[in-house]
DNA sequence: CTGAAAGCGCTAACAT
DNA sequence: ATGTTAGCGCTTTCAG
């Protein structure tokens, strides 16, 4: 049994109000009875029960993350962003794993509402049913991360996806390619139909034929991005570029453009979406939109602990840049982060002849 | 503000025990009093408040548990481990990121200590003299995952590093190679040093002079693991093999080997350990020793809640052949988890001339 | 079968 | 400057 408050009071000969004040260092008390205290604790190996003060205080002083899938590279960034964000701000994360199973996910909601968490961050890739009655009345905040529940007003920050499929598409575009394949997931992944539309926007407006835009849906994977990528280079006229949903997406095509012998980005590009770490390790090395983890991970933080403590401004220390750049949430309820291109080894000019 | 017991009470017409005994599914209570109560309960969407619970039961239901850096890729699989042996046996995680840096991790053991978790999982690879101290008197029950405490007492569960890098060894002496390189890290990780010792073992008994095998540290890291193999390659004799202290290193050394035009596994064999995911999709894919993650994970959450449930057999299904193969935990106060050799393109036969 | 009451460890009025 | 007291929401004797 830890020691409790009452036992300091007690070696210290002092009422547990006056322990309570030195130990939060708020009121004046004597240095002489505040000594006494701070040796009993000492003493004692007193370490506050954070559980009787949240009883008392109503408030966990923590979060509950929520994430699809933690072995998909991209979710250890941003558990990582928001553990810092959170930390920053004085709050210690619960993290789960909803390993792509939407029941879990709501069995996660219950025991995060049940413990009484201040806030849920929900970064799931897809939203299902359950969650929309959960969110049209959650029991306690919740902000999304790349993610979006149609019909639902809940608070959001999100990477910029179709700026991203933007600048892919121009990418390939001004190198020369014509002939595109996308490959992309199913439209139950929030980012998914962004990311194309953001494609499809700019083709359209370069006046290439949209039947010149192989779309292939499969799973976010490597193997997922392996099959689609086999099955549009098996095409004819042949893509000279893919536009993949997610690096691992990326990084199957690269498999199967390598399986066939096809040199990239001599004869094929590839880009990726996320930059996850081993991107830059790919071979070639991924180009890739980049999406700013940290600034999706501290808008999120932000935007939960601004509806709990209103006054208490958050130390985002050299993000100010990210911050500026961001469109305004008082107007959208909905913060847009700007993602980046990438530009490594996996594209160059279209190939001249046939391919 | 939730809605508490007594409001589900009071709209019940009945007492907040009774309740409590409904809700918690003991005792008999009148079936006409128990619909009452349910009734109520989901009209005011009545959630128990596990804190006022754990104040009461003084107990969490919750484990905390202190990686060393989520970014690398063999801590996400882990923490998924963890976190579904963890939700079977009933228990949520505080999941606390380290960074590399002890500061932090001292730090998340008191906040742990503080939020009363029933227990805590310290899957650190580096362990300061911070930790010593703590350990030597745990203010919650601590089990280690592949770390060691020299000098202190604490339940371990850790992969059997040095049979490791015996299996590496081997592997690469039967292919006929004579000069190897090991590529590790400071000995403060818990596990270079028996990696190492298995190799060294192996060549030893081999009769290969103990010179042929250069050692190079540095960070265990993609960067690191580059540059070592850069260094391992620039002397003379080049060694034919490398043994990376893990998948990231080996990745390096790929790496290295690419830059400088020396065909994997034609000129050099690399062999890799932890089998992250991505080690079978590098360029070649990485043989390597595999660490059985589940069984980690699960022997982890295992050991804790042994200690704090008595009579509560956990539900490890299907993992009954790891359990077989393990040591024996009473008698050694560490539980030695098997691991196998993955063999795939990274390594080959020796080459004939010299390098 | 149900209720009354105590108490888990802490904080925050409200005294003094 | 310090103490007294009430009470956060729940579970658990103990009575009835």
């Amino acid at each position: 049994m830890p020691a409790t408050m009452a036992d300091v009071a007690r070696r210290a000969r002092v009422s547990t109000a006056t322990v309570s004040r030195v130990l939060a260092g708020v009121g004046s008390v004597r240095p002489e009875t505040r000594a006494r205290i701070v040796a009993a604790a000492e003493a004692l190996d007193y370490r506050p029960s954070a559980v009787a003060r949240s009883l008392r205080q109503g408030t966990t002083r923590s979060l509950g993350l929520i994430i699809t899938d933690i072995e998909n590279p991209f979710f250890p960034q941003l558990v990582r962003a928001i553990e810092e964000a959170a930390s920053r701000a004085g709050y210690a994360l619960l993290l789960c794993n909803a390993a792509d199973d939407p029941e879990r996910e709501a069995g996660y909601l219950e025991l995060l509402a049940e413990r009484r968490v201040d806030g849920v961050i929900l970064a799931v890739s897809r939203l299902g049913g359950r969650h929309r009655e959960w969110l049209a009345q959650p029991p306690v905040p919740v902000v999304l991360v790349n993610a979006a529940a149609r019909g639902v007003r809940v608070p959001t920050v999100a990477s910029d996806d179709r700026t991203g499929g933007r600048l892919a598409a121009e990418h390939l575009l001004r190198l020369g390619h014509q002939r595109l394949a996308a490959l992309t997931v199913g439209p139950r992944h929030a980012a998914a139909p962004a990311r194309l539309a953001g494609v499809r926007h700019v083709i359209a407006a370069a006046g290439v034929p949209e039947r010149h835009l192989d779309v292939v849906v499969d799973q976010p994977d490597v193997g997922g991005g392996e099959r689609a990528a086999d099955e549009a280079l098996d095409r004819d006229p042949r893509p000279t570029a893919i536009i993949a949903h997610n690096d691992l997406m990326a990084i199957g095509a690269l498999r199967a453009a390598r399986s066939r012998g096809l040199h990239v980005p001599g004869r094929l590009s590839i880009v990726g979406f996320d930059d996850i770490p081993i991107a830059a390790y790919a071979e070639p090395p991924l180009t890739t939109v980049a999406q700013d983890v940290a600034a999706l991970g501290s808008w999120a933080v932000e935007r939960l602990v601004e509806r709990l403590t209103p006054a208490a401004p958050i130390d985002r220390d050299g993000e100010a840049a990210a911050s500026s750049e961001v469109r305004s949430w008082a107007t959208t309820g909905r913060v847009v982060v700007p993602v980046r291109l990438v530009i490594r080894g996996s594209t160059g000019r279209a190939p001249e002849g046939p391919g």
